[in-house]
DNA sequence: ACAGTTCATGGTACATATGACTATTATTCG
DNA sequence: CGAATAATAGTCATATGTACCATGAACTGT
């Protein structure tokens, strides 16, 4: 059976683990595409606000919640979901470092038509997504290439104290292109308000790192709801 | 009765006329906000991708086809309509000049939820809009604002040949923000491939000021479609 | 210990971009 | 004709971007 309409929000997730920039799927064990893996989504609640669907999504996957969520894009063309009639607003989501990204980690309550949830790194997904995800996944990654060169999406991403070479790797990671290490310095220090972190080095490299932090706003501008909620520390909110 | 889930598009179509930047209202005769003014939107068909309603919508309202959308955000507050959960997919439209932008010559063929349809500057709308549309609204002018920077769509909104007055007004209309005529004509040539018409010139001014015409490609990043749509010149396709 | 290696960080030099400003030119208006 | 106006050219100080070199402080292996 056909179903006339339905709404749902489907998330990418993003998260930083060795120096990678990594995507939260689900594998999926309904048809369609059973086996297959997604990106995490889910259907909107009758009465439920958008943004408040996509966080209960990604709870549901993560554990997590107040995570960074901004909106994306809708997409809707009949044909893309085959029970029906799916449009699906999908959701851009980051997730602070200091939650594991790894492939065990992953999830901690899962719905019933998913299996497993794993993160990939982006450049290496396990095959082709289900639906039309992987063009919502691309996508998504586009954006964030654009908004790490004007909002401070790279600090969301990086853990409270930080080197430049962890920034660095981030942009790199995020935009797919090199830096010069001195010049790019140099550039974020006069772009960003970064205050370097008295005392403490970081040790893994051969000569000690100056560790800095970001005091800067950490709102990120471009959604048409002006102020974008302040990303709380994710936390396990029940166990 | 309030029903369970519709799906609508609203349009923010934006037009130039007279160096002002212009959008196109209608006003309601049907609750809610009757008498009221609101962007024109309608519902999506049963089996309609949200792109192709949009232009519906739109050539219903203005007689235009091939106009260049844009989607921009959708907004699914419960709530926004009090007749029920509408979920609104936001487009942005360029007409392009040699569309008379005014008040009189707005409309061809209205719908029955629809009394009139205008152009009303940008900085001086009619009062509140219906709905959330006021917030649609600016947000879609904000957008406008932040594209034009960086894509070619200030070509979208001039005719064929222009001065770089006309191209500036252009700019200040959308950003608000004053240019040096100098310094803005020469960022303009290194940016943009710009061809000046030989032999033509624009008698408006004292001086008289040579055309230019965009020669560069016409396609405007952004989508999760990559390539945009080629905006056919507008025709009245049915009289 | 010591030499070679790695990477953080500072510095230098050059090209290019930007922004404030002046100068010149071709018109129209009175 | 001369003043006014706006287009366009030019000038110059400063900011920014980019390539590259130099130095420092650790580590590694012998």
């Amino acid at each position: 059976m056909r179903r006339e309409l339905f709404l749902t929000v489907d998330i990418a997730c993003f998260a930083l683990a060795e120096r990678e920039l990594r995507i939260l799927l689900v594998r999926r064990n309904e048809e369609p595409f059973s086996g297959g893996w997604s990106l995490p989504g889910g259907e909107v609640a009758t009465e439920e606000p958008l943004d408040d669907a996509a966080q209960r999504v990604l709870s549901e996957t993560t554990g997590l919640w107040g995570v960074f969520l901004e909106q994306l894009y809708t997409f809707g063309d009949p044909g893309r979901d085959p029970r029906g009639r799916a449009i699906s607003v999908s959701y851009n989501a980051i997730l602070p470092s200091g939650v594991p990204a790894t492939r065990q980690r992953a999830a901690t309550r899962l719905g019933r038509s998913i299996d497993e949830a794993a993160w990939f790194p982006i450049e290496r997904l396990p095959g082709p997504l289900a639906f039309d995800h992987g063009r919502i996944a691309s996508y998504a990654r586009w954006r964030l290439a654009q908004k790490i060169l004007y909002t401070p999406l790279a600090f969301y991403l990086l853990p409270e104290n930080f080197t430049m070479a962890d920034l660095r790797a981030v942009h790199e990671a995020v935009t797919g292109e090199q830096y010069d290490p001195s010049n790019f310095s140099r550039q974020m220090l006069a772009r960003w308000d970064l205050s370097p972190v008295p005392g403490s080095r970081d040790r893994r490299a051969r000569r000690p790192a100056r560790l800095y932090h970001y005091i800067g706003p950490r709102e990120i501008s471009g959604g048409p709801t002006e102020a974008v909620s302040t990303p709380k520390l994710p936390e396990e909110s029940d166990r």
